[in-house]
DNA sequence: TCCATAGTTCCAATATTATCGAACTATTGA
DNA sequence: TCAATAGTTCGATAATATTGGAACTATGGA
């Protein structure tokens, strides 16, 4: 599978992370991989649907959250959250620290 | 004109918030409202339809992001800060630090 | 080589959103 | 009371997103 396309850090958008984190599902991700540190993509559904959780990976990948990279069968995915609090420092901290 | 119904701090839902801060429009909006601290509608938009304001304030004051009261024939706007800052601590902040 | 596993891509259906003109409402001032 | 101003609401249209099934791809293991 060829590697996936990550945006570097300088071109990340706010209102681009906004929307990508504005889905209960994606939220979710993000929260889970912010504890996890690392975790494939199977181990972040819910039951869902493969499709629909691999377009919502794309979408935070997109935006530049989600680094995801090949590992065997599997695809590991981790919180891009250097780059994010280079860019946006505070917000991941602001928007992780919300309980849900 | 009836008062508009603004939700109480206790009820945001940061979802919520962060959709309606993914759009650019509404972003702008909320980076004016923190320089003025008060603004009519009109004084915000960038020459764009009234209805279509109305429609970005309407989803700014569902959120929670903004209050709007009356005053005679004018909407004036305030950015809520406090509840914000209250509820979602150092989220206002990070976003508003970013400049465009 | 064959099979199972993990995800992706493609596609169609459904739903949500943004945009803006037109009609409407409320308030102020003449 | 009438006109002007400030916004809202309604309605239609177009764009974008979400969902999930089906087919496909890549990798590792038997």
């Amino acid at each position: 599978m060829r590697p996936f396309k990550h945006p570097p850090a300088s071109d990340l958008i706010l209102e681009r992370v906004l929307y990508a984190l504005s889905d209960p599902v994606r939220l979710e991700i993000v929260q889970r991989l912010a504890e996890v540190s690392e975790a494939s993509c199977g181990e972040l559904d819910g039951g869902r649907p493969k499709s629909s959780m691999s377009h919502h990976f794309r979408v935070l990948r997109d935006a530049g959250l989600v680094m995801t990279k090949s590992v065997g069968t599997t695809h590991m995915n981790s919180l891009r959250r250097s780059d994010l609090d280079a860019r946006f420092p505070g917000l991941l901290d602001a928007i992780l620290a919300q309980r849900s």
